[in-house]
DNA sequence: CGATACATTCAGTATTGATTGAACATACTT
DNA sequence: AAGTATGTTCAATCAATACTGAATGTATCG
């Protein structure tokens, strides 16, 4: 395998590490995404040098984001995964859920100070005022992505929707 | 101190563990959020039940991410320290940095594949081209958020979305 | 039905990262 | 200048997390 893929992978096993997820979950994100095939776990495994234990959780939490998916070979037993469609999109999704919790709990904290602290109070007014807005802006984003997605369909649309 | 306070900073700090920071940093960020008054690094090690160091340590590292600022009180040799004036600005341009790596991260794989891999090589490119999008579309979000500001300063602009 | 090929779960281990108390450094006060 | 108050750094400890090999399920094949 090249060292620029090699690489690649490692650079996004610690970008995604630093996100949250392990850093055994972003390598094989990475390998799939470089991958021309979907690969079984036992490829997954020799191929990041994992134990197959590893690999079987790791993809099945991937698969719970969204990131990943699982199909079928014609005459093989074994499960296969690859990238899902979207990952990104599943991504920054996920991000957009965490805004939602960030609206959340600043209110609370609104309503924890009430009406006897107006430096803390306005400070926290504002940050659920800023995470709704950029939780609107984020979404209008995405679904602005998905229409021009599908407004050209030559240039990332490959193989067959859900 | 009210129990829906403790509540808040509790849960603040599990939100921005999760993002990345240790957990007393965010609970100090909380603490400081709904205080009136700048805090001593005496007062934060007192209220968030942890030693001087820890508090030391954290307090310097939000500061570095400039979420915090350091300001002094006459008459008194300590250290305190307050909020920053727009901390959720600085936590998204934060975010923005990381968009910058995924860039360039996703552009290296698209030039590790090269032209023989076309499904590799068109998720690598999707994947550049919406980090790009998003990037722009952040960007142009913080921008329009503090015009908004300047526009009505001492306001924390409740109410109206975008 | 027994054997085989997988995938998953689990207890134990290793690794990483945070916290601590103590030592150190620096700057005031008298 | 000595003493005191304060902030920082550092080795050791502690807690959390991920990884592993072995054991356990579950389906397919002969």
């Amino acid at each position: 395998m090249k060292p620029e893929i090699q690489t690649f992978i490692e650079r996004l096993g610690l970008f995604l590490e630093r996100l949250g997820m392990s850093r055994t979950a972003g390598r094989l994100l990475g390998l799939l995404l470089v991958s021309e095939e979907p690969l079984s776990l036992d490829d997954l495994a020799r191929r990041l040098h994992v134990s197959k234990a590893s690999v079987s959780t790791n993809a099945r939490f991937c698969q719970q984001l969204g990131l990943v998916q699982r199909v079928g070979v014609p005459g093989d037993r074994r499960d296969y995964y690859e990238i899902s469609l979207n990952p990104f999109e599943h991504a920054i999704r996920t991000r957009t859920a965490a805004v939602s919790e960030g609206i959340r709990l600043a209110q609370a904290g609104v309503e924890a100070v009430g009406d006897d602290r107006p430096k803390a109070r306005a400070r926290l007014e504002e940050m659920r005022d800023l995470y709704t807005y950029f939780g609107a802006l984020m979404e209008k984003g995405i679904t602005g992505w998905g229409a021009r997605r599908g407004a050209a369909p030559g240039d990332a649309e490959r193989g067959g929707g859900p």
